[in-house]
RNA sequence: GGCCCUGUCGUCUAGUCCGGUCUAGGACACUAGAUUCUCAUUCUAGUAACGCGGGUUCAAAUCCCGCCGGGGCUGCCA
């Protein structure tokens, strides 16, 4: 904790600012989880807002994918979502008075003198940027190409204290005369970002290492406009198996693509536990929030694991109730004594369909009902055998079923011959749960006419 | 090309600040075994890492220097 903490303990504000040009990705979750655990942990405000300054690439429907993935793993902003297309007021003054007071100009150049300029300087091992050569000139005060905040090229040194980094600093010089807007009426990120996070008075700005770069340019618009400097702080990267910043290439990117497989609190837990070492590996959001340190931040990326994030989701399905698995799945027709046996062989949600003879009538196939090479008839006599027990037994449960069977088993070389057919009768696959089990889901009634139809099958 | 960030098992990491208790711990995955008709669960065991090279020190994963690797950014995108 620092001083500013100590001075403005209640005032902590984050914000996630993702731009609607996709659906929602699960790098904007990350971002979204961190900024939430910190502001929880901080009493603070978490807020949402659309950065859509880019008309061209932004659209509505990307706004909804994000706002609803969101939603759906439990994160919602404390104040009302804005949008960047709906400020633009706001930005037009700020750089119009950057424009009266010299701090803007207008930039004449063209694309193709910028990349020549470029291009010049890297073969002159020369950081590249663009220090306009007419930005005190006349032609500087009237509309061009684009809107520049003038930056002296001197070697003053650009840094900020990063809370999960530490120091960071880069040369003025390397930055150059950096663009702001297209027009008075076009901001761009960079100005946008620092305007917004101005106005909303964002006390702490946590993202993606990817922004790193963008912070000393940000700073500068910072200083220019005489605002305070928010604390920054710079998460690291989600990673693809290739170890680069996790994209479309590397597959699923989209939380859209995990709902139909995931618990929402699984997917928070591991991305949560992708970026810091809580500790436990599973853990409530609260109790997250309760630990969570942004100091203690991991500093390097994270391969994004599917088997990590399989084995906690199946932690997570455990605990699955019969409502909240009849939900989750869609199914209905799941029956209460199904859920244990269920929920307990759950990676992924949509597994559940599995187990349909659990409330379907299977279709069998006879082969399959032989226990290893065993003769037709063996089977049928291990079958009418149980039969015979399910039709008999006081009871239908499987502790029962399963002690009548274990003696039955004897007289007919081992446990095999009986319970391989007789879950297969049930069941119709070769792997699947006890069918003690099975049978007492099913009922009696419906045990003995899968039993039959086996048999039947068998004649 | 330039600038910046980063580097412990296959993966996620603990340990690094304040050198010894680290023959480097845990989790996922994997392998084997136990339970078991099959599957899953559960339990037991095992394989597996300090990027490299110097230096400091009685002692280095931990401190110093150099190198190498990986990544990000380098837009009139965000």
């Amino acid at each position: 904790m620092d001083v500013w903490d100590i001075i403005n303990p209640m005032s902590v504000r984050v914000r996630i600012a993702p731009s609607p040009t996709g659906n929602m990705h699960i790098g904007t979750a990350y971002a979204a989880a961190f900024n939430l655990l910190f502001a929880r942990h901080n009493n603070g405000q978490f807020i949402i807002r659309i950065e859509d300054t880019d008309v061209e690439r932004s659209n509505k429907e990307y706004e909804k994918s994000i706002l609803d993935g969101l939603e759906w793993l439990g994160i919602k902003s404390d104040e009302p979502v804005t949008r960047d297309s709906e400020r633009l007021a706001i930005y037009r003054s700020y750089i119009e008075k950057l424009l009266e007071s010299g701090k803007a100009f207008w930039c004449h150049h063209t694309k193709a003198e910028l990349e020549a300029e470029q291009k010049e300087q890297m073969a002159n091992k020369q950081p590249t940027r663009h220090v306009c050569s007419n930005k005190n000139t006349e032609l500087a005060k009237t509309p061009g190409a684009v809107i520049r905040l003038a930056v002296e090229d001197e070697d003053n040194i650009v840094g900020f204290e990063d809370v999960i980094r530490g120091r960071i600093e880069v040369s003025q010089r390397s930055l150059g005369d950096l663009s702001i807007a297209k027009s008075l009426d076009t901001p761009l990120y960079n100005f946008a970002v620092v305007v917004d996070d101005i106005e909303m008075k964002i006390s702490h700005v946590i993202r993606g290492e990817d922004h790193i770069s963008n912070t000393p340019k940000q700073i500068l618009i910072y200083q220019a406009l005489g605002a305070e400097l928010p604390k920054f702080a710079h998460m690291p990267l989600m990673l693809g198996t290739d170890r680069s910043k996790l994209s479309k290439r590397h597959g699923a990117v989209s939380v859209v693509e995990y709902q139909k497989d995931y618990l929402p609190e699984a997917l928070m837990n591991f991305i949560c536990s992708l970026g810091y070492t809580f500790s436990k590996e599973i853990m409530t959001f609260n109790e997250m929030v309760e630990e969570f340190e942004l100091e203690k931040m991991h500093k390097s990326g994270a391969i994004f694991d599917v088997k990590k994030l399989n084995w906690i989701n199946a932690q997570y399905a455990r605990t699955l109730t019969l409502d909240k698995l009849r939900e989750v799945t869609g199914i209905k027709e799941i029956p209460n004594s199904a859920v244990t046996i269920i929920t307990e062989r759950l990676e992924k949600l949509s597994e559940v369909s599995n187990f349909k003879y659990l409330w379907q009538r299977p279709d069998c196939e006879p082969g399959l009902l032989a226990w290893k090479e065993a003769p037709n008839d063996q089977t049928v006599r291990a079958l009418t055998a149980v039969r015979t027990i399910v039709a008999d037994i006081p009871v239908l449960d499987a502790p029962a079923l399963r002690s009548e069977l274990d003696e039955l088993s004897k007289d007919y070389g081992g446990r095999g011959a009986v319970y391989w057919p007789f879950r297969v009768a049930l069941s119709g696959e070769k792997a699947s749960p006890d069918p003690t089990g099975i049978a007492s889901v099913i009922g009696r009634e419906e045990t003995l006419e899968r039993i039959n139809l086996a048999l039947r099958k068998l004649a």
